[in-house]
DNA sequence: CGGACAATTGAAGCCATTCAACATCCGTGG
DNA sequence: CCACGGATGTTGAATGGCTTCAATTGTCCG
């Protein structure tokens, strides 16, 4: 692709609040070898942990964006999650131990990660490092949870619309804007994703298309009228 | 209902790595007033928070059960979430600080509260406190993380078997046998939790009691054969 | 006992899937 | 740089599942 892939600012980062706490000024030199793991890069196609490893680190999406998927009983890829710039990915392995999903790059990406093992033999206040991680994690639970809404809709229009309307919002927190972005999924991701066959996405995208709600070509999505598109999300 | 409503064990509750570690033993008196509130009861049909109302303390489900509903755009109200005895009502209002939902009692309830505001100002090991906060938030994302597989397949009798089979595995993870229950939600909850017709929901229901899988009386569920469910559930 | 609400059942219509064919994109190698 | 081939995306037609509307039955609570 011509677009070069945009590295986000750590201050637009889900894992910044911790990061600030740890290194910001001269304290990275007192961190324990591999507690933070800065801007690893990630070729397309490439995993960074599968359903099952252990849990090992907090991993922030530093540029690119990754999708993580489960194995259906039959042995079939199911899409759970997209993960932009910005985002968490993995924060369902925390609790269990391990990971649930196996998280695939999109893009050519990059991660930082937080290792959560050597985390609390640092000489940072501990309470604090704490309370950071809760919000982390409170954000989270209301992200997951707010999916629902989104996904448990009949029409395969609405769904979709929200789909696009929770890229464009999500990118635009994090300090992009969301008017014109690249899908770095497929068409089957995005089905997989929603419940729909890939058919089904790509008659809906055109037909957003015809009513000019969006323009798209291949990848390249960009929002011509967005509350038309939101009412779609909204009202069907 | 002739059936009592059932008063889960404190260790069986999400809440009890908490209370634990708050009023085990002689400490219960040092807590700041109002820091936890035990066994407050709930009529059924009573709200314990509306969507806007700011967050103010971990609850935690005692007896009974309650559902969390959004309302649309249009003014119709959204099954989002149900929570059985020893589950959490509300965490998705930890980090945004206040509730995204409305909370319902089902059936004559009991819930338990821990006042987050009050809770660091006690004597007790904030550290050890935090942790379990994280725990417990980090269940709570697995959970949510989980729901994706089965309210996004395609067919409504997996969905509804999936459903089910979820309830099982909730009430046998919190010390109850899950083989023989009561629905307190409606036909018309289910309908709108899984995003279907509510029609769709006694059809279904009715056919899988046909094929033998459950027996089912108005409210009442018994599981009849669960690794067929089970299979309903994953192959369709 | 009666009335409101909830649940079931039937019939018709629509929307999404499926299967199939075709078009386009994109990386690869000539 | 262009041609090629596999992968990905688009489009069409037919089937089937879910919804909708409607009527009936059942249940709960005054």
């Amino acid at each position: 692709m011509k677009t070069k892939s945009l590295e986000i600012e750590c201050q637009n980062c889900g894992l910044d609040s911790l990061c600030e706490l740890l290194d910001y000024g001269e304290s990275e030199a007192r961190l324990p070898e591999g507690t933070l793991l800065r801007s690893q890069t990630v070729a397309r196609g490439e995993t960074i942990f599968h359903a099952g490893d252990p849990f090992h680190s907090f991993i922030a999406v530093k540029s690119g964006s990754f999708k993580t998927t489960t194995l259906t009983p039959q042995g079939q890829e199911r899409v759970v999650g997209f993960h932009l710039a910005g985002e968490m990915v993995g924060t369902e392995g925390i609790a269990p131990g391990s990971y649930s999903t196996t998280a695939r790059a999109l893009e050519a990406s990059a991660i930082c990660e937080l290792s959560l093992g050597n985390l609390f033999k640092t000489g940072c206040p501990v309470n604090e490092l704490q309370n950071r991680v809760i919000a982390i994690l409170g954000n989270e639970i209301a992200f997951y949870h707010g999916l629902h809404g989104t996904l448990v809709r009949q029409s395969s229009e609405q769904r979709l619309a929200a789909f696009l309307l929770s890229i464009y919002n999500r990118m635009d927190k994090r300090g992009i804007s969301g008017m014109d972005f690249r899908l770095s999924m497929s068409r089957s991701d995005i089905a997989s994703y929603l419940g729909l066959a890939s058919e089904t996405v790509s008659r809906i995208l055109m037909k957003l298309q015809k009513l000019d709600m969006i323009k798209i070509r291949n990848k390249q999505v960009q929002i011509a009228n967005l509350d038309f598109l939101e009412e779609m999300a909204n009202c069907g």
